[in-house]
DNA sequence: CACTTGCACTTGCAAATTGCAAGCGCGAGG
DNA sequence: CCTCGCGCTTGCAATTTGCAAGTGCAAGTG
């Protein structure tokens, strides 16, 4: 986003940064991983972004390989993946909501999502993660 | 950062998105958790940070309950700490260093830290939480 | 075939945020 | 007192953001 982010590798926490410290990305990738979302007029829905920004964030999610922009044969349209790399990031993006679900007092995690999480998380990633690889969908 | 982040509850991403969805909340959070920075000089000091966004990330991130600023009596100068809530992202925050030592080629990530973030993340984690608690620093 | 529609962006521009550099206030040290 | 270091604050230019309107194209309609 700011002048040589290429140069924010070595840090693993400054590597996330520049990949996903942003809340655009973090909703994008919620609406991939979560609601299964493909289109671009999917994304980030209830959050009304710019079009313009949604366009710029998909880039750069592209561009770091955590997505995959490629062409609905069907009718032309692009249509939007996690890469592998980007479904590695479910766990994360499971911590991070079992951190909301604790401290967000208008949480709205189901009780059952979250008793899920609790129990076992790595079986839950497990779970969404083999859902996204290629054709599970819909 | 953006007009009405208040309204940026319930959905736990998009919660997690306007507390931390920023490289230099990050940032700044991975110097409390694992680098036992206590100090305004002590943020985000290899990225460099300009000191009018430090001063403004950590006024967010203290009015977000994630991080306390108190004084110290001994000098008279600020020392910022996690909060338990705060705290409760070191799990995240792992998941996050897990992932960039998986895809970040250049990660400086030990291997043996690596390889106890993978064998035992949750004894880690707790590891990491109950030595950021009251007085056990330094 | 011309015409409209829906989707996926792109463009223009004003407003907000960022980064940089310099400045300020204050407690400790000399 | 005077100076120094630390923790910010301020001013200003450069970017980035958000909003609204526009464009290109494939598919559907008459």
């Amino acid at each position: 986003m700011t002048r040589k982010l290429d140069d924010w590798h070595g840090c693993p926490i400054r590597y996330a940064a520049a990949m996903i410290g942003d809340r655009w990305k973090l909703v994008i990738l919620r609406d991939l991983a979560l609601k299964e979302a493909r289109r671009y007029g999917d994304f980030a829905v209830e959050e009304g972004v710019a079009t313009n920004i949604l366009a710029s964030r998909l880039l750069e999610l592209e561009s770091g390989g955590l997505i995959d922009r490629t062409i609905d044969p069907e009718n032309g349209r692009p249509i939007y993946r996690l890469t592998e790399k980007g479904r590695d990031l479910v766990p994360a993006l499971l911590a991070l909501i079992a951190w909301s679900y604790k401290w967000d007092p208008k949480t709205e995690v189901p009780k059952s999502f979250a008793r899920d999480l609790r129990r076992a998380p790595d079986k839950l990633a497990r779970r969404i993660m083999s859902g996204l690889v290629e054709g599970t969908s819909a």
